[in-house]
DNA sequence: CAGCATATATCGAGTGCCGAAGTATGCGCC
DNA sequence: GGCGCATACTTCGGCACTCGATATATGCTG
């Protein structure tokens, strides 16, 4: 497995509290980042698309609220398996670098 | 700032110890990432050329060696607050996913 | 009614990674 | 001596992905 980027991890993650349409999905990374990730629009649907063919992401339900479509996403087994191993990536290699920066405040 | 690709970030990671010559730095990555990271040449000449356009590395010097040049790069004060910087988001990151997971050991 | 938020789709440009091929040298082995 | 291998760097083309812009459509608010 190749690591990850940031914007499929954060979109992997945001679904994990369950199913979430596109622009929820946006809203969720900005607030699960602490406003630092903002997820551009290009990114996300094609993403989604991605991420839905290769079996990490599935279509829940599609609905139609005010005349405009809403589609919501699922994670799969396969991609909650795949963020919590892009994690375990994550802070490892974090580890090898705040390592040797000895005194610092771990917050 | 963007996020760092996980090549980038080995990189600079490898030169923390001090200045190496780029296949040097292959083999750097490799071991400190426990075999997983495997730089493509193509990626590190590359990334070399870029990091050290940004200032984020510097040419520490140049030797010839049985006759074959070696380039030594060292990691700039810029280069090492940007892995630092990295390595912090990374961390925090990847706690988004692993604080669900009840039950994990953080060894 | 103008402007903004919601919601999705699509496209083109740019970035960066990767594998492959090329160049060059020294060393060990048969 | 010549073959193959490890070292060391360069360059190139293809591919994946991100991003911003543009488009479309609706409802709410001033």
């Amino acid at each position: 497995m190749r690591p990850m980027s940031e914007p499929t991890y954060f979109i992997l993650a945001s679904l994990l509290d369950g199913p979430l349409h596109g622009y929820a999905i946006i809203k969720r990374a900005g607030e699960l980042s602490g406003g630092r990730v903002r997820l551009a629009v290009g990114t996300l649907y094609g993403a989604l698309d991605r991420l839905a063919g290769n079996g990490l992401i599935a279509v829940d339900r599609e609905e139609i609220v005010d005349g405009r479509p809403r589609r919501y996403f699922t994670i799969t087994d396969d991609g909650a398996d795949a963020v919590t191993q892009e994690a375990k990536r994550m802070a490892q290699a974090a580890r090898i670098v705040v390592r040797r920066q000895p005194g610092m405040v771990t917050s």
